[in-house]
RNA sequence: GGAGAUAUGGCACAAUCUGGUACUGCAACGGACUCGAAAUCCGUCGAGCCGCUUUUGGCGGUGUGCGGGUUCAAAUCCCGCUAUCUCCUCCA
């Protein structure tokens, strides 16, 4: 959400700023003027409660002294008449200010590169392993080389077509050392992050609406949400909305600030309006692990947290000696509540493009005003905090990665030394029969 | 899932039957006393949100878990909801 009275003070610099996000002017301008509406509403109806507490404290006192009162309560009533009817008006226009104001995206940080679409991205930095026999950018690409669901199904690790049966389309099995590589990776991560100081959660993984609201997804993108059905409740797309609600509603202590936490969780995405698009693979799916990172700080210090955030990311990717590089998003590729992202793509070879693995956003103070997250200033003034999230990864998507990148002519892969720890030493995945 | 109870400032509680300025204590803050502190005494103390404003402040509105209703007026009466506790039932 953004802050009415920087809108009202500052219309021409936000419509040009919202311009930048994809919003049009119109929507601002019938936004404020509901709200120059509902503020004179009101002034009106607060004038007439004023009066009627003056009147009330009379009437209460005259009926204590056993004195008549009928005149007064008689006034009174067509002035009660009149704050109801004000009143209505003004929950209504309320509501609508409220409605309108919820579907205004966040303001893009200055250093943002304005565009309309992923075209105006920016690459920050590229990566790749330097150590002998570790995953390469090659410039010929090898015509053995599979797509990580290749690999999977060949070795009999990743079973699409056994979760197409039993649950639908863009859901999987991971069977064996499919499974195992899987946990071994959302292990590796917490544990790095851990060590960062990210404090480990469990949360729930179906939160209600009111939760959903707080960091942004709805109103907007209730369609791409698995709701349960009957209740206000629905199935998280991403840890980041438990774990960011966590201190909804509340004043944190300020020498606590900044907290960090992270979390293992399913993610549910209908992925509506991705029909046909990456069919194949761990890419795209209804459901997928994901280990999210999320950060409460001071305003001063958010941006600062933001860069660290996404060395926590890359760090992963690094240990695991997976090549990537990192973006900064343009204004018009950015999601709802991100004043600034970086997203982490990582290299898939079969393919030979970058793809996303992880995404890492400032939402300055935008969750904050919306979940009324706040902490008390040097001033004791309360002040909105800033909240960040990133993946820290995409744990499928890792998995695919490292299928692709470590696979061997021979059709076995490679398991990356950081992760044979978790897998009990082993060293490669070969196709072995388990039933 | 069934039955009962509870929800009031940072904390603990009163007022609810019988509608009329939300009591008191603790904590906190300011001051006095003191070399300083404790104790004591005096004073202040509804957070947040909203509106207006001449903006280190002032005025007003809202605010007794949440949402409605009745009334000149609701902590209080009526309806709905949520959370917590106790008992029963069920369950990994």
């Amino acid at each position: 959400m953004l802050d009415m009275k920087y809108l009202r003070k500052n219309s021409v610099e936000a419509a040009e700023r919202l311009k930048a996000r994809g919003v049009d002017k119109a929507q601002l301008d019938e936004l404020l003027d509901l709200d120059q509406n509902r503020r004179q509403t009101i002034q009106e109806v607060e004038t007439l409660k004023a009066a009627r507490n003056e009147a009330s404290d009379k009437i209460a006192y005259a009926k204590r002294n056993k004195q008549d009162a009928t005149q007064a309560i008689t006034e009174m009533q067509s002035v009660s008449a009149k704050i109801k009817v004000l009143d209505k008006q003004q929950t209504e226009l309320d509501l609508k200010v409220k409605e309108l104001a919820a579907h205004l995206p966040n303001l893009a940080a200055n250093d943002v590169p304005v565009g309309k679409d992923e075209e105006s991205n920016v690459e920050q930095r590229k990566w790749e392993p330097i150590t002998e026999g570790q995953p390469r950018i090659q410039k010929t690409k090898p015509e053995w080389l599979k797509a990580h669901y290749e690999i999977g199904e060949a070795l009999g690790i990743l079973d699409f077509e056994r979760g197409a049966k039993v649950s639908g389309a863009r859901f999987l099995y991971y069977v064996g050392d499919g499974a195992r590589l899987e946990r071994a990776v959302y292990n590796f991560m917490l544990d790095e992050h851990r060590t960062e100081g990210y404090t480990e959660m469990i949360t729930p993984i179906v939160v209600n609406d009111e939760a959903m609201f707080g960091t942004g997804q709805y109103p907007k993108f209730q369609d791409d949400a698995y709701r349960v059905e009957g209740l206000n409740q629905t199935y998280i797309p991403t840890a980041e909305v438990p774990l960011t609600n966590y201190y909804s509603g509340e004043t944190i202590p300020a020498e606590d600030l900044p907290i960090k936490f992270t979390a293992l969780s399913p993610s549910f995405r209908k992925e509506a309006g991705a029909a046909g698009k990456d069919t194949r693979g761990l890419i795209r799916l209804h459901q997928f692990n994901k280990v999210e990172m999320v950060k409460f700080t001071k305003p001063s210090q958010s941006y600062q947290e933001l860069e660290s955030m996404t060395k926590n990311a890359e760090n992963i990717l690094q240990k695991l000696a997976l090549p990537y590089h990192v973006i900064m998003l343009s204004t018009g590729d950015m999601g709802f509540s991100a004043a600034k992202t970086y997203d982490v793509e990582v290299w898939m070879p079969q393919q030979e493009v970058y793809r996303e693995i992880s995404s890492v956003s400032n939402t300055e103070d935008f969750q904050a005003r919306r979940m009324h997250i706040t902490y008390r200033d040097d001033n004791e003034q309360l002040q909105l905090v800033h909240t960040l999230n990133g993946s820290g990864l995409a744990v499928g998507r890792t998995v695919a990665a490292i299928l692709e990148n470590y696979q061997n002519e021979d059709g076995s892969v490679t398991i990356p030394e950081v992760l044979r720890p978790y897998m009990q030493g082993q060293e490669k995945l070969v196709a072995t029969p388990h039933h």
